[in-house]
RNA sequence: GGGAGAAUUCCCGAGUGGCCAAAGGGGGCAGACUGUAAAUCUGUUGUCAGUGACUUCGGUGGUUCGAAUCCACCUUCUCCCA
């Protein structure tokens, strides 16, 4: 039986573990170009925050669906999907070898398995609508309507309570006639087109990555995150951007409600729980090869476990 | 030197005789996750063999059937008068 889908290599992982450099040196190593699998990183101009690497960081390595959406405009998984399938074939076309680098799960995730969403855009005058009804009838009612139709949705959704997801299992069956239950199965209803070998990378002792990110929220702010900050608040942004870890947390200071240190403080915080959540992200997926960079001495010992690991994968190194 | 007040579980903070292992918030930990995902949400957070037991509310002693809560003294801190 042959096996016609994209060999490809993914590195996960939580913010600040050490993506970055060990996906530009692999892909040196393996004749690779990069996939970022980042949701804020496709951002133009939100460059310090995102931590989004240099140009000489890349050492020379493409970098595909990074720095490409302007902040106004929303952008979505199912988009991501889409564009990030073309980058991969395109990659492969030339005959070189994708990995896909990032620390956000659900597009990693949505990716890596080919979850096919559901047509069409989201209706946001429907989920203004949505939202204000759950304002006015409670979260119960609108589980109890949602259970009209999609009882099975309802069930796995009620403990929860959790108003984004309600909403949005509502929407697609107010907007595609299908329900939020039955498009999950149809999502995975084509065979997946890539065989990924996933790695991940994270500490051992979780402190010393709550010191990595505090070190680097330092970095940020020599490198001029507060000008940057300015500068996202005076332009137009959008729903998803403005989510972005690193600006909102500045604001009470631009509104001179706290100080610098203060909202320092809690933006390393945020940072903090961000690669929790991560972890619980990644942590749930068994395929996943992890490596701990504080097991070893130097990055080169870890590089080279990791080519260790791949070349009994099967990659070929150049 | 005199006077007033405060000390609570990791932090802040409620509690003023039993319904208190102690509200609430923060933080931590764990989890969920299909078009906002760096988002959103859930659980848990004294110890132990978990329907119960044990230790805890600055310290020591006391009152009481029973105290984080009342009394005495001590310690530390804050404030006011000098």
């Amino acid at each position: 039986m042959s096996d016609n889908r994209i060999r490809l290599i993914s590195i996960a992982g939580p913010t600040a573990s050490g993506k970055t450099s060990l996906s530009v040196q692999l892909a040196k190593l393996l004749g690779g170009e990069i996939v970022s699998a980042d949701s804020m990183q496709i951002y133009k101009s939100m460059d310090i925050a995102t931590a989004k690497p240099t140009k000489e960081e890349m050492e020379g390595i493409p970098h595909h669906l990074m720095d490409f959406v302007a902040p106004g405009e929303m952008y979505s998984v199912a988009q991501y999907v889409s564009d990030a399938t073309c980058a991969v074939e395109d990659i492969v076309s030339r005959g070189k070898l994708p990995i896909i680098v990032g620390g956000t799960g659900l597009y990693m995730d949505s990716l890596l398995s080919g979850v096919q969403f559901c047509e069409g855009e989201v209706d946001t005058q429907l989920r203004r609508k949505l939202q204000d009804k759950l304002q006015s009838v409670g979260i119960d009612a609108m589980i109890s309507e949602l259970s009209e139709f999609d009882p099975e949705s309802a069930s796995r959704l009620a403990p929860q309570r959790n108003p984004k997801r309600i909403i949005r299992a509502m929407e697609v069956y107010y907007t595609t006639g299908v329900t939020m239950t039955e498009q999950n199965k149809l999502s995975y209803s084509s065979p997946a087109l890539f065989s990924p070998t996933k790695i991940a990378l994270t500490f051992r002792d979780r402190e010393k990555l709550y010191e990595r990110i505090n070190r680097r929220v330092d970095l940020m702010l020599e490198q001029g995150l507060v000008d940057e900050a300015k500068s996202f608040f005076a332009m137009n942004v959008g729903d998803t951007a403005k989510q972005a870890i690193g600006y909102k947390e500045l604001k009470p200071y631009f509104d001179d409600e706290k100080s610098l240190e203060e909202c320092v403080e809690s933006l390393k915080r945020s940072t903090r729980r961000y690669s929790k959540r991560q972890l619980t992200w990644f942590r749930r997926d068994d395929s996943i090869k992890w490596f701990y960079p504080d097991d070893y001495n130097t990055s080169e010992d870890l590089i080279s476990n990791v080519c260790n690991y791949l070349a009994q994968e099967g990659f070929e190194f150049i």
